[in-house]
DNA sequence: CTTAATTTTTAGGCAAGGCTAAAAAATAAG
DNA sequence: CTTATTTTTTAGCCTTGCCTAAAAATTAAG
């Protein structure tokens, strides 16, 4: 059997590894332990082959370790969905429950409520669903922040890391699958302005670095 | 926070207590562990205020324990009325799933379930679902084993202990509600014959103390 | 009432996963 | 290139829960 802890370790270095090299001191803080600790577990990790571990280098997850991080990725934002979909969770309150339960779910119930919410490809935040295989399926977004005036986007995508956040997001109308257009942008990380459903609303960076979007194309306006 | 082996621990002994003294070895026993472990959980257990302990006499709850007992026990059966109702689980599969899931799932959680199952008091095996303030929801019933020739009855519990004999007894027409005739009775423990459903079926021992029935009342009858 | 059998506890270990404090290695600065 | 700073690792310790083997207490049998 395979501990909470290890799928814990697991999953932050796969996440980790998207953005750069993963060092001992990140997944400290990711994890909120000490790096003695993460030491450690590493060379325990290394032993069981989920990942290769040089020491003062880094950590690069095996085959068997990228499996098992997309393992729990696919059941925490399959969970998230379905708390959502079927439960009336908002979108806030999904990941806290979601990242207790994605360790103890069984196969099954994984299939259930797959099935349930029709073989979905992204959770609530937009974040891609793993498929049963691995397949993480694609959409081009951008951050929000590499936006110029004039542009025309979609929300695809915001982060899930802060609920404080998500709820304020809800609250000025920035959730998923909006289309806004950007009015203005102010230099040096400055504000930007939005229109968002014909309001004018000023997102700054702290803000506007949670969300990610894609380029609405012109036939899709057309057809909406 | 209180870890799972603890909750495990604390709804093992109040199953047990009510059926007689629960001793070191019943414990044991029940959770497939040695003796020597039990006593050693036994003493942090009361060290906890969950429970007092004699050396070499018994084991009781304190309240605070069996508030605790209480809680899991309502958080199972929930689960397994939920993931029998909502998910489309069958009666032997809820427990397993119901067992790990108890551990973990949040107040919120458990909110949402109640709500969507419209305030239920039984789980599918017929077990009452105590209430948030620990009311434990009554019905009358006795063992199947008790019955005499000639009894009308209604199947309203079956134990959850074996999935195995769950799924006999459902290919064999015993499930929920359904009610019986008691045709016959052997002695020194031996098989009846009921009818179920205009079929005659023969329910030995091993089989017949599985279930729990309660006699159909005549007004009852005109009512179906 | 004494011996045998059973139950329970004690003693000592082990693995997971944390921690702190100190040492060692790597990196940055002068 | 040497010193300071930061990062990482070592060493040693702790708690939780489990184990085995042996000792002690209780219960049962003769």
């Amino acid at each position: 059997m395979i501990s909470q802890a290890t799928e814990d370790y697991i999953k932050i270095i796969y996440k980790m590894q998207g953005n750069g090299t993963v060092t001992t001191n990140s997944i400290a803080k990711a994890l909120n332990v000490t790096s003695a600790s993460v030491t450690n577990m590493l060379k325990r990790l290394a032993e069981m082959r989920l990942l290769k571990y040089t020491s003062y280098k880094g950590v690069k997850l095996t085959k068997a370790g990228e499996k098992i991080a997309l393992e729990v990725i696919r059941h925490h934002r399959l969970i998230e969905l379905y708390l959502s979909e079927i439960m009336g969770y908002t979108w806030d309150e999904v990941h806290d429950e979601a990242e207790r339960l994605e360790h103890h779910i069984s196969e099954q119930f994984e299939e259930k409520i797959f099935n349930m919410l029709g073989s979905p490809e992204f959770d609530p935040h937009g974040a891609p669903i793993p498929s049963k295989n691995g397949n993480i399926p694609k959409n081009e977004i951008s951050p929000l922040t590499d936006c110029a005036p004039g542009d025309y986007v979609r929300i695809e995508r915001v982060s899930d890391a802060d609920p404080e956040m998500l709820r304020y997001l809800s609250e000025i109308g920035l959730v998923l699958m909006v289309e806004i257009k950007i009015l203005s942008k102010e230099p040096f990380n400055g504000p930007l302005t939005v229109n968002v459903g014909g309001t004018e609303r000023m997102v700054w960076d702290e803000v506007a670095k949670n969300i990610y979007v894609a380029p609405v194309l012109s036939n899709d306006k057309v057809e909406a």
